[in-house]
DNA sequence: GCCGTTTTCGGCCCGACTGTTTTCAGTCG
């Protein structure tokens, strides 16, 4: 049993609560109790064996002592209750855009519908047409709702959706009717995946602009279309939004529409708090409205210093903007170089040479080479004789490329007993090493934890690769009690890896924000396999700057001549 | 279900769009 247990329970509770037909605010309890245990980062077992559940923001009598029970016993009456009294389908029906957990009670009052399957037998029987609240168009759109659900269920890596996001926006940039447009929502925010792309124009001419997107060649379908707002369902299968106000509105806009939906929801709370009203159209005092030019002014006028958008999750950012405590956060600009590179020796497609070439180009000092490590067989993991040739290699490349280094490193695989995958001779030949986890998944939470800690308390090991494993929209992270890594971390005074290859972002950024907290220093790590690879490490920058780090947080910030005494420190 | 020097009860963020309605409920972000 872990937090993280604890949080997926309360956020199936809320889902479960909307999908009853129970007051919407019960729901919002529960997700904000998940919310809160989520931001806490002292050891929870610690405060449930004292008894302090209920001191937790947001968590009440009722909701502390389900959680009591939940961690005492492994199970929740509540919980099981609430599941069996839902039909399961209905949490899939829940995915159907314009199918809300209203219209789904309905349908199982009136027609007994549980599963997605049979309501797409009984839109086809044409029997919701005769629905109260319902109608012929509404099962038009539950049908084409069901299809859409059928092929794009899927949410987007952040750096798929990017790129579409980009080519939208030069598309509109070029439109007459367009003055000032940009990309909002999650991927300004620098999420990890995405659910649309949202972008937001200011124009003197919104109607022209509104028909005029929902007409291009790249969209697919339009599903809603306004003044204000265009919904589309782009032909990548992507949903896109745009949102059309007037130049005056549009920081205010900016501001509602980068979200999250939790930050607005607190600063919305904050201006009312000091008699204000907050949306998208203006800060209001009464009738008048608080004149702001930029998102900065915004935040000012609450009495705020400029909160980046990766930072607005409401995780702690309004609190510490008040203070004037938020962090400065790390930037592209910062990285002095990039580990955890693989080469034509092992798995990755380019030799050293050109690998030196294009970090050099992005303006790197240095760069970090890791070859997999010889169990990895599928990925020709170097023998010591390969080993040995590579370092030969490393050695005559850095005289010839001087000042540019290349430190000499091995991704070792952590062997199911938690040990390293050479002997201590051959390990003590590299500069650094990535200890990596690419074996054995399904180990206990337990066993998992015991093997990863072995591995950082190894003193040859600088640094821990994708510390959950992983693949997102693909695969689940292995079971590990991640807190305990994280202190790991901290008491051998390791490393951990963000590895910024867009399908894992993995540390987590929220787990960055607490590896911060614990002082233990973060690699951003493109995990390249050819030299494009290497950039990657931008998309890891936004993660970063999401979990809240600095310069002095990254280690490869580290100019040269640090970087070169860290490790000698290390080894 | 949580919360509180305005409150222990009555709030809980706010507005656009759609489709169903003759003034509004549901959904979404």
């Amino acid at each position: 049993m872990t937090k993280e247990d604890v949080i997926r329970t309360l956020e199936d509770i809320a889902v479960l609560l909307e999908l009853s037909g129970e007051n919407p605010f019960k729901s919002r309890a529960y997700q904000t109790a998940a919310r809160n245990l989520e931001k806490f980062d002292l050891d929870f077992s610690d405060w449930m064996s004292q008894g302090k559940i209920f001191e937790i923001d947001g968590i009440g009598e009722a909701i502390g002592k389900k959680i009591t029970e939940f961690w005492e016993t492994g199970q929740l009456d509540y919980y099981d209750k609430l599941r069996a009294s839902i039909p399961p389908g209905h949490l899939d029906m829940l995915k159907i855009g314009g199918l809300g957990p209203k219209k789904i009670h309905t349908l199982y009052q009136e027609l007994g519908i549980a599963t997605v399957g049979e309501l797409e037998y009984a839109c086809h029987e044409n029997r919701l047409a005769a629905l109260k609240g319902f109608g012929k168009k509404t099962q038009e759109n539950i049908l084409a709702g069901i299809e859409r659900l059928k092929h794009y269920q899927a949410r987007r890596l952040s750096d798929e959706a990017a790129d579409e996001a980009q080519i939208l926006l030069e598309i509109l940039q070029k439109s007459q009717d367009v003055t000032q447009v940009t990309i909002a929502g999650s991927l300004r925010r620098g999420n990890e995946t995405v659910k649309d792309i949202d972008l937001l124009a200011s124009s003197p001419r919104p109607e022209d602009l509104a028909r005029a997107f929902a007409g291009q060649d790249r969209v697919d379908a339009v599903s809603a279309l306004g003044a204000t707002k265009v919904s589309v369902v782009l032909k990548s299968g992507i949903n896109c939004d745009l949102r059309i106000v007037s130049a005056a509105e549009f920081p205010y806009a900016l501001h509602h529409f980068t979200g999250s939906r939790e930050h607005n929801t607190a600063m919305r709370s904050r201006a009312k708090d000091r008699g204000l009203k907050m949306n998208e159209y203006g800060l209001f005092k009464g009738e008048a409205n608080v004149v702001c030019r930029t998102e900065d002014q915004i935040f000012a006028a609450l009495g705020l210093s400029f909160i980046p958008p990766e930072l607005r999750e409401n995780m702690g950012e309004i609190e510490a903007a008040e203070k004037g405590d938020l962090p400065r956060l790390v930037e592209e600009a910062d990285i002095r170089g990039l580990f955890h590179i693989h080469t034509n020796a092992s798995d990755g497609q380019d030799p050293l040479e050109r690998l030196i070439l294009s970090a050099r180009a992005l303006g790197m000092q240095y760069i970090g080479i890791s070859d997999h490590s010889r169990s990895a067989y599928y990925a020709g993991g170097l023998k010591i004789e390969a080993i040995e040739k590579q370092h030969t290699l490393v050695d005559d490349l850095n005289k010839k490329h001087a000042p540019f280094h290349v430190f000499k490193g091995i991704e070792s695989d952590i062997l199911p007993d938690g040990s390293l995958d050479y002997d201590e001779e051959t390990l003590a030949k590299f500069d650094f090493v990535i200890a990596a986890i690419h074996s054995q998944f399904n180990m206990s939470a337990e066993e998992m934890t015991a093997r990863i800690v072995k591995a950082l308390q190894n003193p040859f090991t600088t640094m821990l690769a994708h510390p959950t494993g992983r693949l997102l929209l693909s695969r689940e992270p292995y079971a590990v009690h991640i807190m305990d890594v994280l202190d790991a971390a901290a008491r051998f005074g390791k490393v951990l890896e963000l590895n910024a290859n867009p399908h894992r972002l993995d540390l987590d950024w929220r787990h960055c924000i607490i590896a911060k907290k614990r002082n233990v220093k973060i690699a951003v790590n493109p995990d390249a396999h050819q030299t494009a690879g290497l950039s990657h490490f931008r998309l890891g920058i936004k993660i970063a700057r999401k979990g809240w780090l600095e310069k002095d947080d990254c280690l490869n910030c580290l100019s040269l001549k640090d970087m070169k005494a860290y490790l000698r420190r290390e080894a």
